[in-house]
RNA sequence: GGGCUCGUGGUCUAGUGGUUAUGACAUCGCUCUCACACAGCGAAGGCCGCCGGUUCAAAUCCGGCCGGGCCCA
């Protein structure tokens, strides 16, 4: 009867619930590991690589439960921002700005919960069981004061400002965006060649941009650029326009790219910006908010710049300026939500100070541990390239509001602490007026960046501000886990206001996970028809199926999804399933007092081992290596060698008690990884004797104690049993069947358990036989620290000694010299018997007669 | 263009200097064996991406190239 995991997922998912196993304890005495949750963006459901990712959470926060540590794993939703703003527009046929604000936000906040919801129903699924009592969302009052309070104070340290700076701006978001949210596309751009004229020079520059001819505040050259040597210094006049800038040059204008002489705009793009300030030209405002050409742009005024673009090629070649044009591909800075190619305007924002403390971030960076190392690396890179502080108003609506009024002339007012949560579109400003200048203050429309919400959550969840001993027991956190996609924001700007506003570090490990890449190893989209949806594996395969699959991929690499990994989980589990049906069976039927024997001390042997592999791997967060260790244990020692051995003499208490532990240990070690089959054996096979109410309230196990000299002895039975197993199958006899005698053929002493071997073999007669194996030298090698002596002369030695095999008799070989001990060479012999049907081993063979 | 990362039997994968390169899935034999045919035993299948270097010894270290991925310009 196979495992029915459909039900037992049910029936284990309710029972955590019900019974709140995984909720946190604020008066345990047991030290808290503490898990800063991503918080999930309610924008829709989750996606195989969100399930992937917080499955690999899971394991972590249940490994550490089992680990004897009181684990903190709030459950948590991301609401703000633009992406829920988006869908909620799409949803409704509405636009934003045209919609009443306070009525918008409401529907957003629906929509987030409906999703919420979903999403909660499959973390339940996948067995994800992040705790509802440290519930929170983004959106609740009680989260945005947070982000309100650690805004006010960053400004009160002067951390956080007020200033005019161009900004990258989406047009059709109309609202600043962050560097950090600039999506780089390619895309196919006319190479437009124009012609500027002066009184006495002419000369054609090269521009994918036409439409900013009026914001041209100079035409810069390579210095080295022989062409234009004589146009430097030069004045030239605006084809259409007629306004007049001159011939500068910069090094950094690249001779081979067009005509090698360019427009320098204020502000067309960052390395306008740069020539600008470099040369001192004028700023001016040549698209407005909404990406029309300004008055600068005289009869193309109030044209938006796609349609001006046109207009203007259209107009340059009447007039005669233009030369020609070719098509070239252009990376273009475009929104991330949107995709609309974004403008460089010149805005009043609000500003964290970030790049002041450049060497500072690498040093906390340097702090934390890396899971994987090479992780650390992105962010560094990431901070050596800011070139400009944080910019985090946004012009948006469903967000935390910025908790400031102004007056008219622009001067803040920032909130008092005491008044947050507060929004100052409705509630009164902490004075009558402004201080300045005594005029009236109206509340800022603005809103946070939504990583101003996010990037609290380790101060949010560590109750910063609200309970100052929790505080310090909370943080800084144990473990921030999430995407390597959003270091440079996420952990990035976590790190900066953690440390800015407690002076330490938010949290002690970083783990980085990869992505989920389709079958075919690129990235799913909806338009390639790749998409892989969890729900419908879950329904196949199982959650602890799934699990499997994601705890086999390395932390941190991109993993292409393999439906056979999902396969090979489930017969695991059934495996695992009857294993303990097995062992179910022959519970209290036990009538013998027995004695260990060799077979046991050998699976204790190799239980111990692999409790020392999982736990190594396990704290490493190195989940693959922990299930390789698990499973070859559990399918191949326990199930193909030991519980056929134990079959013939399970009446006796030892032995029961030997499968039982090891069953036990096995299911204990397992259960971070496949909570469900875990649980569901625990109950019911162990519950009964072992007393606690769940598998998560045992404790990672112990290695046993055995006797290595026993053990040795009882690899070797498994290995003879094993052979002679193999010849029966090929001999046409079944197993159950007995036959007359079993013999070990062997030229040199062997130990081995010879009741085992005979009662699972089924063989009436064992006997050995000595002298009559041919051996034959399949290769020598040596151990490295010979090596490491002989140098370039391991060769000879290994050839002198193939060459006469007898020298390995002795304890030591002269060669050039030296006196090299044989027990430092390596022999690997193969072993056989003329005209035999034999199996052979190490050291030995085996035969079979019935 | 830069940084990081990956490239191992048909497919996927383990393996960071030293036995005859691990395992899975698929394929092919044989076996209902008293926990499991979602099983067991066995077979076939690999110039470890390519080129060069270091070393007595390279899948493994170094350099270059080619190809995939992530992030950035």
């Amino acid at each position: 009867m196979p495992y029915d995991f459909k039900e037992s997922e049910k029936k284990w998912s309710n029972f955590w619930d019900e019974e709140r196993i995984f909720q946190y304890n604020f008066n345990s005495s047991k030290p808290t590991y503490s898990i800063d949750t991503p918080p999930r963006y309610a924008s829709g459901k989750m996606h195989i690589g969100h399930a992937f990712h917080y499955s690999h959470i899971d394991m972590v926060a249940k490994y550490h439960r089992i680990k004897g540590e009181e684990v903190f794993f709030p459950l948590c939703f991301d609401v703000n921002g633009m992406p829920i703003e988006v869908n909620v527009e799409k949803k409704y046929g509405i636009k934003m700005r045209e919609y009443d604000r306070q009525k918008f936000v409401k529907l957003c906040e629906e929509f987030a919960e409906a999703n919420i919801n979903t999403m909660i129903g499959q973390f339940r699924s996948l067995g994800i069981t992040a705790d509802p009592s440290l519930y929170f969302k983004t959106d609740s009052e009680m989260y945005r004061k947070y982000t309100q309070i650690s805004f006010i104070r960053m400004y009160e340290k002067g951390l956080a400002y007020k200033g005019k700076h161009p900004v990258n701006w989406c047009p059709r978001c109309e609202t600043a965006i962050a560097e950090s949210e600039i999506v780089y596309e390619e895309r196919d751009v006319f190479l437009n060649d124009i012609k500027f004229k002066g009184d006495d020079v002419e000369l054609v520059i090269s521009t994918t941009r036409p439409e900013l001819i009026p914001a041209c505040v100079a035409i810069a050259v390579n210095p080295r650029d022989e062409r234009y040597a004589g146009s430097v210094g030069k004045k030239v006049r605006l084809p259409i326009f007629g306004k007049t800038v001159s011939v500068i040059t910069d090094e950094d204008v690249l001779t081979d790219f067009g005509t090698g002489a360019e427009m320098v705009c204020s502000v067309g793009d960052k390395a306008d910006l740069k020539m600008i300030y470099k040369h001192s030209l004028p700023f001016l405002k040549s698209i407005d908010e909404q990406g029309r050409l300004t008055e600068i742009a005289g009869i193309y005024t109030g044209i938006p710049v796609k349609e001006a673009k046109k207009k203007i090629v259209e107009d340059l070649k009447l007039s005669g300026n233009f030369v020609s044009n070719k098509q070239i591909k252009q990376n273009v800075g475009t929104c991330w939500r949107c995709g609309t190619p974004l403008e460089f305007l010149q805005k009043e924002q609000w500003f964290i100070k970030s790049i002041d403390f450049k060497n500072d971030l690498k040093k906390w960076s340097e702090k934390l541990d890396w899971h994987p190392l090479f992780m650390k690396k992105r962010l560094d890179d990431w901070i050596d390239s800011l070139s400009w502080d944080w910019v985090v108003s946004r012009q948006r609506y469903f967000a935390t509001p910025i908790p400031v009024w102004e007056c008219e002339n622009g001067h803040p007012v920032v909130a008092k602490e005491e008044q947050c949560y507060v929004d100052p579109l409705i509630d009164p400003a902490p004075t009558a007026e402004c201080p300045v200048c005594h005029l009236p203050l109206k509340g800022s429309e603005e809103v946070f960046d939504t990583w101003m919400d996010s990037s609290i959550s380790p101060l949010f969840n560590s109750f910063y501000v609200r309970d100052e001993k929790l505080f310090s027991n909370l943080y800084p956190m144990s473990l921030r886990p999430q995407g390597q996609d959003i270091i440079r924001t996420w952990a990035y700007y976590s790190l900066l206001r953690g440390n800015l506003l407690t002076g330490e570090n938010p949290w002690k490990n970083i783990m980085i996970d990869g992505n989920i890449m389709a079958p075919d190893g690129r990235p799913m989209h909806a338009s390639w028809g790749n998409v892989v949806d969890p729900n419908l594996l879950l329904d196949k395969y199982g959650a602890d199926a799934f699990r499997y699959f994601t705890a086999s991929c390395s932390l941190g690499e991109d993993t292409a999804f393999r439906e056979r990994d999902l396969i090979r989980g489930q017969r695991l589990m059934n495996k695992i399933f009857n294993l303990v049906s097995f062992l179910e069976f022959y519970r209290g039927k036990q009538t013998e007092k027995d004695e260990l024997r060799p077979a046991d001390h050998w699976i204790m042997r190799q239980m111990n081992s692999t409790i020392e592999q999982v736990g190594e791997a396990m704290n490493n967060f190195e989940f693959d290596r922990a299930i390789r260790s698990v499973e070859s244990f559990i399918w191949h020692d326990v199930a193909d060698n030991y519980v056929e051995i134990v079959k013939h003499r399970i009446s006796g208490f030892k032995t029961y008690e030997t499968i039982y532990r090891v069953l036990l240990t096995s299911i204990t070690l397992m259960a971070p990884i496949f909570p469900f089959i875990s649980e569901d054996s625990y109950q019911r096979m162990f519950r009964v004797t072992e007393g606690e109410k769940s598998i998560f309230d045992l404790q990672f196990p112990n290695k046993v104690s055995f006797s290595e000299e026993e053990a040795a002895k009882g690899e070797t039975t498994v290995e003879a049993i094993s052979m002679m197993r193999d010849l029966k199958v090929k001999d046409k006899i079944s197993l159950s069947e007995e036959i007359g005698s079993a013999s070990i053929l062997t030229s040199s002493e062997i130990r081995l358990d010879e009741e085992d071997l005979r009662s699972t073999i089924r063989a009436v007669n064992l006997s050995f036989e000595k002298g009559s194996v041919e051996e034959r030298i399949v290769s020598i090698k040596l151990t490295p620290e010979i090596y490491t002596l002989l140098r370039e002369n391991a060769e000879v030695f290994i050839g002198k000694l193939k060459e006469d095999p007898s020298l390995l008799e002795e304890p030591n070989v002269e060669f050039e010299g030296r006196k090299i001990e044989t027990s430092q060479v390596i022999v690997t012999r193969s072993y056989s018997i003329q005209g035999r049907n034999v199996n052979c081993g190490n050291g030995f063979c085996v035969s079979i007669s019935k």
